[in-house]
DNA sequence: TGTACATCAGTGAACGCGCGTTCACTGATGTAC
DNA sequence: TGTACATCAGTGAACGCGCGTTCACTGATGTAC
């Protein structure tokens, strides 16, 4: 423990929590350049420590990346859990996750890429200890939308149709190639629960 | 020029041809383990090169890179104009086009997603010298579609749909989530032209 | 209250690696006379 | 037909770089007596 004299007040009981510095530093410089541009080095003078420190909290590059996904992905289901939360309708809260995903992926794009994208990641995002992975969340969300429709198709055709345009669209966004448009979000999951329809 | 005799037969009029077995070899490697994995120490060795020697035939890693996207780009443009010349019906035409890069997803992996992902290869697939870029290709097919059906939508709406689920639906099957499967690309373009009726 | 000791986050230099790129040199080839 | 020369693909060693990782050491801290 630490007490500082910082800026007009004593901050009392800032443990270094380095462990957490480094986190948010490695998920921020991923926001900013993509994990390809994220170095130990960089990392580490950025946060005033030498690579050497790096090693006393985290075995490995690779563990790092881990934890950040870890992090990330919690914080995203989390943000996801408390919008949704206001929302009953499960076709419009499937619509709502939607738009959210791309919203972000139109926001960082970069880190969007990386969690959704990085091999290391889908691991954590698939299973994740003590909960649901966030794909099991969708196909439950789909289930819900399926039944209350009265539609007897597997949720899993669906699943897939939807997670690929909203992962695809996302890259077009990313890519630069066209904006992100609510409005087009909407209709193709009514276009998409139409057809699941017949 | 050289003249060789190997396996029993003159192979006269063999030039080196080392421009061409450079990027015949960076596309196996390509294909292979992905262009990560792709170091011109690799590229040269593999086919009896120095690095030194690669520098006499491109300017630098980037120019063969774009290269490479520039005649895989056309090998598929031709491969696709060829499977698509058979077919008169533009809805057809469409789904075909869909289902063969579906396909050559599931078949090479890392060479398609270099062919689409690949920052440098944008480019080249957005605008070629003296024809449409590929976008441009399919945006044209989807216009005949639509007329042929008498919508009047926004072509630009229904590419960004289709287009998006091809992407997304590549990356899940490159990434081992799910299989190739014929049927939901025909029945997704189906909702997507079914929901652009209205 | 003072001293010896253990702990452990952080230092900073070094290791070994693979990378893209450069460059003086080689040696086979075609050409001019 | 023989000789001098230009061309140029290819050699192979080297350069400089950034990387992940290691390791002997430091120095502040808490604890035992």
């Amino acid at each position: 423990m630490l007490s500082l004299f910082l800026g007009g007040e004593y901050l009392v009981g800032i443990s270094h929590d380095t462990d957490q510095r480094i986190l948010e530093q490695a998920m921020n410089m991923i926001r900013e350049n993509g994990e390809d541009q994220l170095s130990l080095r960089k990392l580490a003078r950025a946060i005033g420590l030498t690579t050497g420190a790096f090693y006393k909290h985290f075995a490995t590059k690779d563990a790092l990346l881990r934890a950040v996904t870890q992090l990330l992905s919690q914080r995203e289901e989390a943000e996801m859990a408390q919008v949704l939360g206001q929302i009953t309708d499960p076709e419009e809260k499937l619509l709502v996750m939607a738009a959210e995903i791309l919203e972000r992926f139109e926001a960082d794009p970069h880190l969007m890429h990386f969690l959704f994208f990085n091999p290391a990641a889908r691991d954590v995002l698939k299973v994740e200890p003590g909960q649901f992975g966030f794909y099991d969340q969708v196909i439950q969300l789909i289930k819900d939308v399926l039944r209350k429709r009265g539609i007897t198709i597997d949720p899993q055709i669906l699943f897939i149709q939807l997670w690929s345009f909203i992962q695809g669209y996302g890259l077009l966004i990313d890519s630069g190639i066209t904006n992100y448009d609510p409005n087009l979000v909407r209709k193709t999951l009514k276009d998409l629960l139409k057809g699941s329809n017949d």
